[in-house]
RNA sequence: GGGCGGGUAGCUCAGCCGGGAGAGCAUCGGCCUUACAAGCCGAGGGUCACAGGUUCGAUCCCUGUUCCGCCCA
């Protein structure tokens, strides 16, 4: 054996480092070629730069990667454009944790020793998640990673910034937005989360300030009623029509509150009256527009009461106002009921603390003008969604936009370049030095400026992500060369975060889409259909499939650091009974094509362990495979493209299949179709190319009296279309591809120590489709399995030879024998014969189209088993043969059907009953047998 | 309440333009057959959620019902 010989089973972990740091070192992720319309260019969705690789990214990875690697065999300039953002938010939670771990604020360090300290964790601590994405297998150009804080990126921000305010599409103003109270920040509506989550449900009386009567008005929360400006009610109600434009005294604040009528009241719902806070309510603060109402805000910016409310109830944090209003009121009789009731709350997803509407001072973009804009790419088709069905949500979203608050109240991010004068009036520039000019124009004299103490929304940077990272505000040749690119890979959940800002953005500053094409996937969830989420602890790291972890490592994992510490051992116990024997070991070939098998286009992924397993199992039949070939090809005379003259039928057969499977995985791939081309080339390599080819081959490469000529037609066969299936799996499975092509390339004339990753692409020949060949062997194939399968039911040992006795049409029986070697080799059959009279008494038969095959087993076979197998045969014939005659004993059916499809039936129909008759006479002579015995 | 998906084998899912229901895993039976037991050879398993309609013909198209999920309010 040579030097070269193979370990019986693969073991990815060497391999694929090896590889990873092999083609990294040789630049192989760069771009090359130079025409700009060859090409091809993916922008990565950046992570977060505290995250860590998790199974969204993992499979989307992996699409983009396919794509990539298929494009860039495919010959184009391919880019993969990486890198990751600064996630303002999430960043600045992280290291103020690690701060109050040292009994530190970040107001104890101040703002610029703290960003700092934010670059220094960023440094140290950031971008694991791209170091992950090497065990990918990921052929980004790291060359070109970018941080969306970087200087080129953060002037390309204050660059929009600054154009859209001259423009007027960005504006300040005090508006009611979400603020999370925690983390005393406005979020935008994105950034909210509301679940429904048990409350109460106070009735409170309201009286009239004039006469008698009251009002009714029912509240999740009593504490707002401190800041109540009316009290609403539906203008068709006939309960209270007579009250609009009365008034009652507000309790407590002992403040008087006029009665007015909203069509926004469900008169059916609650009382049908409502109380209306304009300052505290989105829907209130639109009824208030309309009525003209005064905003009240009774809030601090951590959620206390503050100056305006009752002496009593100042300083108050908003849970305990809650308890001692309700507590008033109850004292003054106006508390009239309390039920318990399911209502929505809005949480922030970072802080995941009640997010109160607030109204302060913000940023805004006017998104309306640039919406229509965006709408009209997706219609024209300049951008298409891939499925289709997602540009609905996608106009869904932008028909009904909101104006987008872009300003947070925290210090991580993007300064906004915008200074404000000693009078608040407010000068955006590109610099305080350009700032100081705007003002001293203004004031006509120089005045200290203070710029505005607020950074940008993370996703306003990442909105420019196609362009900022080629180097944008510059006319880079990347630019020029790379944009618009041509697909973005990304998740339903973001459409609105991402896909459609950048949409926005991209058209405004560049005048070009940021994308042709938005392939969206779905998401990635455990084999329950459940998020995966650290509290459900039904997380999966792709790495520890990747690599394999302990029972003990994964539980210590699932209940690190919980957020409730109190379902840690629920989770502990559910791991040790999902994962008894921890995780084994798949490695990232096997992880990658199960993403590929899984990604369909529909809009959950449920992953399920059992793929992953199968396809590891598939990388290690690919890994026998190419062992099976080196054993029999290394060393002697593999042929060349002289061999075409001397190949036989399988060897046809097995290259004309080769150029099926090449075009479907060229359609399914060019369709984001990931399942179809992993399917397919799964098939091929294992139902083809294994079970049948490879088998097929044996005889040849063994076998006595087989001519040289054929033999090396087989080893050229048997080395081409494996080296080619190499190259077509290599998207999908990059490692164990390139590390069995380096031993399999030269024995086919091809590589010439370069790699296969940079290989061209197999092309499909339509030369080499044989379907003649392909028809004659998969006729073969029935009547070998026809045969295995007569041996399995009469339980016939394996290795015992048996004899076949056949009857049919000449050309039938020629077949045959042209093909003999195969059915001895692969069905096990000793010899064969034409049948002349009929058989045997206690045969078994089978047919296979105009076929009858015996073979006769007299004493082996059990009649009345024999007798029970054929009549299921024969019912379920029936059965068929009867829907088949149904239909073609319809006249409208002959006279409306395609004459096609009519030839077909008649002929299925001829077939069935061949079969029939074969199986009939077989039963005839059983029972004959079984009368004589 | 509005929008969008989905209900196909025990499980996870494919099924393009309407023309004899598929895969992987799991199950059952038989095999260490000289690449592979992470394997080989076979087998069983489906009222395509339900009810109508269109059609010669419906898992597929239309309508309604029902259940589940997601997004928005």
């Amino acid at each position: 054996m040579s030097d070269t010989a193979l370990p019986k089973s693969y073991d990815p972990s060497g391999v694929e480092r090896r590889w990873y740091e092999a083609w990294e070192g040789s630049g192989c992720f760069a771009p090359r070629g130079e025409e700009a319309d060859g090409a091809y260019c993916i922008m990565i969705p950046p992570p977060n730069v505290t995250g860590s690789l998790h199974m969204g990214h993992a499979f989307q990875d992996t699409i983009m990667d396919a794509l990539c690697r298929w494009q860039r065999m495919r010959g184009r300039a391919t880019l993969w454009q990486t890198g990751t953002d600064h996630a303002g938010i999430a960043t600045q939670m992280v290291v103020e944790r690690q701060l109050e771990g040292e009994g530190l604020k970040r107001h104890d360090l101040g703002r610029e020793a703290f960003i700092e300290r934010v670059w220094s964790w960023k440094a140290s601590s950031g971008g694991t998640i791209v170091g992950q994405l090497r065990r990918m297998g990921a052929s980004c150009d790291w060359s070109r990673e970018r941080f969306t804080m970087d200087p080129g990126l953060s002037a390309a921000v204050q660059e929009v910034f600054v154009r859209l305010h001259e423009e007027g599409l960005i504006y300040r103003g005090k508006r009611l937005v979400n603020w999370d109270p925690v983390l005393r920040t406005a979020v935008s509506d994105l950034e909210v989360l509301s679940a429904e989550e048990d409350g109460h449900f106070w009735h409170m009386r309201y009286p009239l300030s004039e006469g008698d009567g009251s009002l009714v008005v029912a509240t999740t929360r009593p504490e707002t009623m401190l800041g109540d400006a009316a009290v609403a009610v539906h203008p068709e109600d006939d309960r209270y029509r007579h009250l609009v434009g009365r008034k009652v005294r507000l309790p407590l604040a002992e403040r008087e509150i006029p009665i007015i009528a909203d069509a926004y009241v469900d008169p059916a719902f609650g009382t049908g009256c409502v109380k209306i806070t304009p300052a505290h309510d989105f829907n209130d603060y639109e009824v208030g527009k309309r009525h003209d109402l005064p905003l009240i805000n009774i809030l601090t910016p951590d959620a206390h009461l503050n100056e305006t409310v009752p002496e009593a109830f100042r300083g108050l944090e908003r849970y305990e106002a809650r308890k001692a209003v309700v507590a008033a009121l109850e004292a003054q009789g106006l508390l009239v009921k309390v039920e318990a009731h399911r209502h929505m709350i809005p949480r922030g997803d970072r802080s995941k603390a009640v997010v109160e509407p607030l109204l302060t001072d913000q940023w805004f973009v006017r998104t309306e003008p640039l919406a229509v804009e965006a709408i009209r790419a997706v219609e024209d088709g300049r951008v298409r969604f891939v499925p289709q069905n997602w540009a609905k949500t996608y106009f869904e979203w932008m028909r009904n936009i909101q104006d987008w608050c872009i300003s947070r109240q925290i210090w991580w991010g993007h300064r906004i370049p915008a200074w404000h004068g000693p009078d608040g009036q407010v000068f955006v520039a590109r610099s305080a030095g350009e700032a100081a000019d705007q003002a001293l124009r203004a004031y006509g004299h120089s005045v200290p400026l203070e710029q505005d103490p607020d950074v940008l929304d993370t996703w306003f940077s990442s909105a420019l992500w196609t362009f900022s990272t080629l180097g944008w505000p510059e006319a880079t040749p990347e630019l020029a060369r790379f944009h618009p690119t041509s697909v973005l890979v990304t998740g339903f959940d973001i459409i609105f975060f991402w896909v459609a800002r950048m949409i926005m953005m991209t058209l405004k500053f560049t005048g070009e889409v940021p994308f042709r094409e938005v392939y969206i996937h779905g998401l990635v969830r455990d084999g329950e259909g459940q998020k995966m989420s650290k509290s459900k602890g039904n997380v999966l790291d792709p790495l520890d499939l990747i690599d394999g972890i302990s029972l003990p490592d994964l539980v210590a994992k699932r209940t690190r650091d919980m957020m409730q510490p109190h379902l840690a051992e629920a989770i502990a116990k559910a791991t040790r009974r999902e994962f008894p024997e921890g995780i084994p070991a798949f490695g990232t070939d096997a992880l990658r094509f199960t993403f590929a098998s899984l990604a369909t286009q529909g809009r959950d992924i449920k992953f399920d362990l059992g793929r992953i397993g199968g396809y590891r199992n598939f990388c290690n039949k690919l890994w026998n495979a190419a062992r099976f070939v080196l054993l029999n090809a290394e060393g002697v005379d593999c042929g060349s493209e002289a061999c075409r003259a001397d190949l036989s039928a399988c060897d046809r057969w097995i290259r004309s299949r080769l150029q099926g499977t090449l075009g479907e995985v060229d359609q399914a791939l060019g369709e984001y179709r990931f399942n179809d081309a992993a399917n397919a080339v799964y098939q091929f390599l294992w139902g083809s190319y294994c079970d049948w080819y490879l088998e097929m081959v044996k005889p040849v490469l063994y076998g006595d009296g087989v001519g040289e000529k054929a033999r090396v037609a087989a080893r050229w066969t048997m080395v081409g279309v494996l080296e080619t299936s190499l190259r077509l799996l290599h998207p999908l499975m990059p490692f164990i591809t390139e590390e069995l092509w380096q031993k399999v390339a030269p024995l086919a004339g091809v590589g010439g120590g370069s790699f296969l990753m940079l290989a061209p692409w197999p092309q499909r020949d339509e030369a080499l489709v044989d379907g003649s060949v392909e028809e004659e062997l998969g006729w073969m194939i029935e009547v070998i399995t026809a045969i295995r399968n007569l041996r399995g039911e009469m339980d016939v040992a394996p290795g015992l030879r048996l004899p076949l006795l056949v009857q049919g049409e000449a050309t039938v029986v020629e077949r045959l024998r042209r093909h003999e070697g195969l059915v001895k080799s692969l069905a096990r059959v000793d010899n064969w014969r034409e049948l002349d009279g009929a058989p045997p008494s206690g045969s078994v038969s089978g047919v296979v189209g105009e076929l009858r095959l015996f073979i006769p087993l007299a004493g082996v076979i059990d009649i009345a088993q024999e007798a029970a197998r054929l009549g299921k045969s024969l019912e379920r014939l029936d059965k068929d043969l009867e829907k088949v005659r149904k239909k073609l004993g319809n006249p409208e059916f002959l006279a409306k059907a395609k004459g096609e499809v009519v030839a077909k039936e008649e002929a299925k129909a001829a077939e069935m009953k061949q079969q029939r008759q074969g199986l009939l006479e077989a039963l005839e002579r059983l029972e004959k047998v079984r009368t004589q015995s």
